[in-house]
DNA sequence: CAACATTGTGCGTGTTCATGCATGATTCGG
DNA sequence: CCGAATCATGCATGAACACGCACAATGTTG
């Protein structure tokens, strides 16, 4: 029996009955429980299993994703490329809307200080991540905050989001699909958006290469909306062709000292 | 036994019972007491329960409020004699939104059948109140379902609220006052609750006596903006007074069969 | 083909953990 | 204020554990 045979063996029975012991495993394998206690450790490791003293238990709950600040240490020189070259296209004088997400959090924390940028969100760790510069003035838009997408939702921020008329959206994306367009995991983050988009005179879409070819539950806005999509170099394969083929204007993102 | 798998189950114990002993446990699941304090002690570290002599108890932290189920069948008597009041006003041929409450809970449950009424609710509990007939449909506001207020709220539910126009809003009012005006327990609700204000032809508002005089957290509409109050004979007062110098058209509800 | 690297496994060793018991302190109820 | 119940703490014990090492099977390179 192969190793990965085994875990997998191991996975079914952890969804099937919530827990398992290692003993129990050793035995049903024909294995040593130091074998299964390397497979639980590794499974655990990946996240695929609550590792406790005896056995393991089956992940409860939801996976918490991550929240965003963490979410921004990981692939954080991409996301820093990212945000250089979108911080490009940001013009003097701009009312600039910042969505949620990890990449447009690495574009407030290094907005471009030879311009005058008036930034709007309804994430205050967008609001938080912007320098304090007189030049950027920072507006949050409140209601109830949702730790998960790490922003403020709900009717409050829609009604609040529905006067402003931005000249630039710099829209968050959690799926980003030449034919599915923009999509979102969570549905008031999308309703949010929806709003946003038909408020915005133009919209950039800052995604990493793993965000392309991907689709989230909920519909924001098809990619023909989209006037500007900042992606990685890396990024080069079906989807990028796909979406290159839509007519937005696409930023390919080099190292950051290019 | 996992030592976390009988910390799980003395949870669910405490939850179910709000309370458990620690000699029960011990002999419910074989191992020491000196072990269930041992569990109870590091629960109670962990938040998930307050420990106390002889046992532990279940957090108390926020106190269930009754799900509107149950909030119609307390003073269900004067519930039914306001919306036997307000039925009169129900013109025929109008579009009415009924908010949640259990007074229009009430109102949904006892529709005049000798008028048609196009009846829309972001309010399940109320769409399902409304008597199936061909003169009465029905249509229903989605979005993220609120136990609390047993009605849908978030930004998808106001972006489809905006776009009626009902001829009557019932609004429903957690608190109602001459000076404060109409209040609500919670900020969403209370933004849908504004939008349906702004963008209904008449408003009617169904108070029991306890809501008169008292103030909520959230601001909805002042009283002047309400052209109707249906409320008890019982309520007369000094808050009632004052309600009445408010120009408002105010309704007493008798005892049903008067 | 031979030498080498990689991987999965089992075993030995020392460590950590969960548990029950003993001990003395604390709390409760009358 | 006293006895009984309950508790926290320390300690002993055995089970479960991580780690390092050896070995075999397999794959890789020269």
């Amino acid at each position: 029996m192969l190793t990965r045979e085994r875990q997998a063996a191991i996975a079914l029975r952890l969804t099937r009955d919530g827990k398992v012991l290692a003993g129990e495993l050793a035995a049903a394998f024909e294995v040593s429980e130091d074998t299964i206690r390397r497979d639980l450790r590794e499974m655990a490791s990946a996240g695929l299993c609550e590792r406790v003293y005896g056995g393991a238990l089956a992940r409860t709950s939801a996976p918490p994703p991550p929240p965003l600040h963490e979410r921004a240490t990981i692939a954080a020189p991409q996301k820093n490329a990212l945000a250089a070259a979108a911080a490009r296209y940001l013009v003097d004088g701009a009312t600039v809307f910042i969505d949620a997400g990890s990449a447009n959090l690495a574009l407030a924390a290094r907005l471009p200080t030879d311009r005058r940028l008036r930034i709007v969100t309804h994430s205050p760790a967008i609001a938080l991540a912007v320098p304090p510069r007189p030049q950027h003035p920072v507006t949050l838009i409140g209601g109830r905050y949702d730790a998960e997408t790490g922003a403020c939702l709900g009717a409050e921020t829609l009604t609040e989001v529905e006067r402003l008329r931005p000249d630039l959206l710099v829209l968050g994306a959690c799926g980003l699909d030449a034919v599915a367009g923009v999509t979102a995991f969570d549905p008031e983050d999308a309703a949010i958006k929806r709003r946003l988009v038909r408020s915005s005179v133009a919209i950039m879409v800052l995604a990493t290469a793993e965000k392309l070819g991907t689709v989230a539950p909920f519909f924001v806005v098809g990619v023909e909306a989209v006037g500007r999509i900042v992606t990685e170099a890396a990024a080069k394969g079906p989807a990028f062709d796909a979406l290159g083929e839509t007519g937005a204007d696409i930023v390919l993102a080099g190292p950051i000292g290019r």
